[in-house]
DNA sequence: GTGAAAGCGCTAACAA
DNA sequence: TTGTTAGCGCTTTCAC
């Protein structure tokens, strides 16, 4: 490879060119320069070259802080807060609310909570002292104690993605939940006549969880499947609670012959409790689960699962972000995007996929 | 749901709280405020009382802005570049980022770049304007043009995670990549006989594709495998990519038996179009590649490939920062972190899966 | 122990 | 078309 140029890193002396440099250098005022930089008032065309090149000469870097403080207004940055343990999909969801942050000039600040309360609590307090435009977050267990108070409080605009918040009147923009699990329970029970279907949630704490949970029961009830509080157990949404949960289901009295899970980690963990036992998918016990994920078609069971559109949630967020940026008054709007349920074989089908669309239920819809 | 407080959102008059206001409602000076907050001098326990009281009661918030212009040092925020969409652990890396940033009280400021040049040289720039006190950056494409010698003339603390550059200085921590391909293909070929291996390479322009192709030759050569131009292609780094490179090795007149691919994405694309004609792996066409996940032991052939520590990869880019921003003149430091490979069945094994530890090869191995 | 005041780097009247 | 100057919200001497 090519040693040749080696530019030094961090230099000894970093102190850094500010405006008056650059106006003294170009032999304007600070103002002029200021001007130039953010076209804010009509500057002479020779003049302005001088400023610019004086910039160039002098590796003038604007400081947007400065600015911030200075201007007061909006700081061009917003926070995003979420968990990236308990979202297979973080980097996609991310890189989508950063897309239409990026096309909107704004830069993203980063929280990562890891499903911590307290972490989640000190993320946004430390976003809020950064003086964020706003908040975009996915609100972990326990948020409406703290998190969600205290966001409210502060009246920085804040959406709510992926999970909601019963208690609070922030926009939200999430997936359909219950209608989907719904959709599987009667897959499982209509066409493959399982009556004893299982349910393995996520963690407890947050919306999406509590949701999926009543779509399962309404599934259960609408096909008339066997109601019991055994096969309903929680995962704790991570791998292992997931396979913990499929062993003890496995080694009931009478053990159901099909399992619904309630997101993707689940699914990991039960599909690889399966596989260490020896349980053949379907034959043995059917799987279907929340949220679909490209190597599902090439499992040794396709998986059934149900797909989310996290592109257009992530995008979607930012979007009402702005509009309540923009109109702060606004009544809350709280948006679901459909799913899609894709129908493989680990649910029993045979033969080639095929997808069907889950349509948002009323979005209405009470507790 | 309980509908009972209802907070509003984004109050009409938004006109923050200042130092000031705390210091006139508590009856003593903005300097003496200041002090409380940071706990920079000694101040009278019931001063200090009143103080904290006032910034309870007015809902004091904090401005980090202004206190790092006023302070003109470290803003406690680093800037993360790296694209989501060739790293399907972007999620890990950051998280274990963003763990070891906490820690020490900072902030992580994102940029997605989605690989584009354009994109990636804008979103360092804005970074450098924030004033973040440094930079992990996964270069992208092209990054040796334009971004990382903007980022070297900056002087900012930089750290390059995964991929590298050999025209800059800068420190570097990531996965070893040419052992272990060359142990992917010295497998395939030692222990399962193939001598037709294919290699479908990532993304042109970043170190990892290129390292990884050197892999591939240093395995080839090592055990007598073909060498033919035929048998490399680019995948692009993407699924179809992928596809479309493992078609076109199908489609020769002596396709190969093995193909081993450089990541991922990859992977995946290869392993749907093997699906799509009806292929079977590992009887037709065996398969094995970069990066591991934790679906691959639940593949209908679980796949034999590369892990690679994620999690120490980004909690030593923020420990090498902090070195870094402590001595700007200390030489800088290359790590590669050692891979597993996780041999299970598309190589042709049988029987349970089984690991082996490549240990990091020198890391002055030239070019 | 506490306060006054001079900045930090930038913006935006206001005046010229 | 440009410069002067008073801030923005905070930190930090220096003096009391």
């Amino acid at each position: 490879m090519d040693l040749r140029r080696f530019a030094k890193q961090g230099g000894v002396d970093p102190m850094p060119v500010t405006m008056s440099d650059v106006a003294r250098s170009s032999g304007v005022s600070v103002s002029t320069v200021s001007h130039v930089i953010n076209g804010t008032r009509v500057v002479d065309p020779a003049t302005s070259e001088r400023v610019r090149w004086a910039i160039e000469r002098l590796g003038y870097r604007h400081n947007r802080l400065a600015r911030a403080v200075a201007r007061g207004g909006r700081t061009h940055s917003i926070g995003v807060v979420m968990s990236a343990r308990s979202n297979p999909h973080f980097g996609l969801v991310v890189s989508a609310i950063d897309a239409a942050a990026a096309a909107d000039g704004s830069t993203i600040l980063l929280g990562e909570t890891g499903d911590d309360v307290d972490r989640e609590r000190h993320l946004v307090d430390s976003l809020l002292q950064h003086r964020v435009d706003g908040i975009v977050i996915a609100p972990g267990p326990r948020a409406d104690r703290d998190t969600l108070p205290a966001l409210a409080k502060s009246g920085v605009p804040t959406v709510l993605v992926d999970r909601t918040s019963g208690h609070h009147r922030f926009d939200h923009v999430g997936t359909e939940n219950v209608e989907p699990v719904a959709a599987l329970v009667t897959h499982l029970a209509a066409v493959h006549g399982y009556r004893r279907i299982a349910f393995i949630s996520g963690m407890a704490g947050i919306s999406t969880t509590e949701e999926r949970l009543a779509g399962y029961a309404l599934g259960v009830q609408r096909c008339g499947a066997v109601r019991s509080a055994k096969l309903v157990r929680s995962g704790a949404s991570s791998r292992e609670g997931g396979a913990a949960a499929c062993a003890s289901l496995l080694d009931l009295a009478s053990p159901p012959r099909a399992i619904v899970t309630g997101n993707n980690a689940i699914t990991v963990g039960v599909l690889h409790e399966l596989n260490a036992r020896g349980v053949r998918v379907p034959d043995e016990v059917a799987v279907a689960g929340f949220d679909d994920f490209e190597w599902a078609p090439l499992l040794v069971s396709p998986l059934t699962s149900i797909a989310q559109d996290w592109d257009t949630i992530g995008r979607r967020a930012f979007e009402i972000l702005l509009e309540r940026m923009a109109a702060s008054e606004a009544p809350p709007v709280a948006q679901r995007t459909p799913t899609t349920m894709m129908i493989r074989n680990s649910c029993g089908c045979v033969g080639p996929a095929r997808s069907i669309l889950i349509p948002v239920t009323d979005p209405e819809r009470a507790d």
